[in-house]
DNA sequence: TGTCTATTTGGCTAAATGACCAAATACGAA
DNA sequence: TTCGTATTTGGTCATTTAGCCAAATAGACA
């Protein structure tokens, strides 16, 4: 693979990385709807809030989301909305994969 | 979160962990050009033949691919070609980010 | 200033990932 | 059957990831 090439395909491998997490994709929507602290969203996912924060920082440093501070609380705010889009295909190979279970499941009772 | 809620993300995440490496957004996308095997595959990516098999198994898993066996080679297909639609938003994240990098350069430079 | 709340950071551990090599398998063709 | 090519599997190792706890920071506000 040429390097320009590779070099590409990393900078993409790395954004769909931090999306690649159940709490993140958790966040990502909430964030989609509103902006939300840290606080909210740790209550959200119902973990530590240091590993929120983490979670939080991993997304900031794919550009996925910004915060900013406001009051005494760290909002933050989905900054490409258009990653929603991904989940409605990843939801068509998720029901995809369901079917074609079936399938298989069908065919072996025989 | 609720435990159904955590189940939907958890399957969510795992299809996006799938596409997330370098590698395997590379056979993606030339899967969606046209049907390879390995040895192609292989060949393009420029890894060790075990380790592309081994990818191909985890896109074999996810559900994104799927492979016949015709003459002496195994042929990989991408099963759905939607999620060539991931890549033109994070193209997009990309970009923004490249964008903002440049505006904190220029910043700096003062 | 001192206190409280919100958030991040550092440290640690367990688990997952990705790469390679060597070896096993599968199977078509001589 | 035996050979050779295509592909997968198992083993090993280094790296990354994710979680929690404890501790550090950052501010707001009394």
């Amino acid at each position: 693979m040429k390097e320009a090439l590779r070099t590409r395909y990393e900078a993409r491998a790395r954004i769909l990385k931090a999306m690649a997490h159940p709490s993140r994709l958790l966040m990502i929507e909430e964030l989609q709807k509103q902006e939300r602290c840290v606080n909210e969203l740790t209550e959200m996912v119902g973990a530590d809030t240091s590993t929120v924060s983490k979670h939080l920082s991993v997304l900031k440093n794919a550009g996925l989301v910004s915060d900013e501070k406001r009051a005494n609380c760290i909002y933050y705010t989905l900054r490409c909305p258009c990653v929603m889009d991904f989940i409605g295909c990843v939801e068509e190979v998720i029901s995809a994969n369901a079917e074609e279970h079936k399938k298989i499941m069908k065919c072996c009772k025989k």
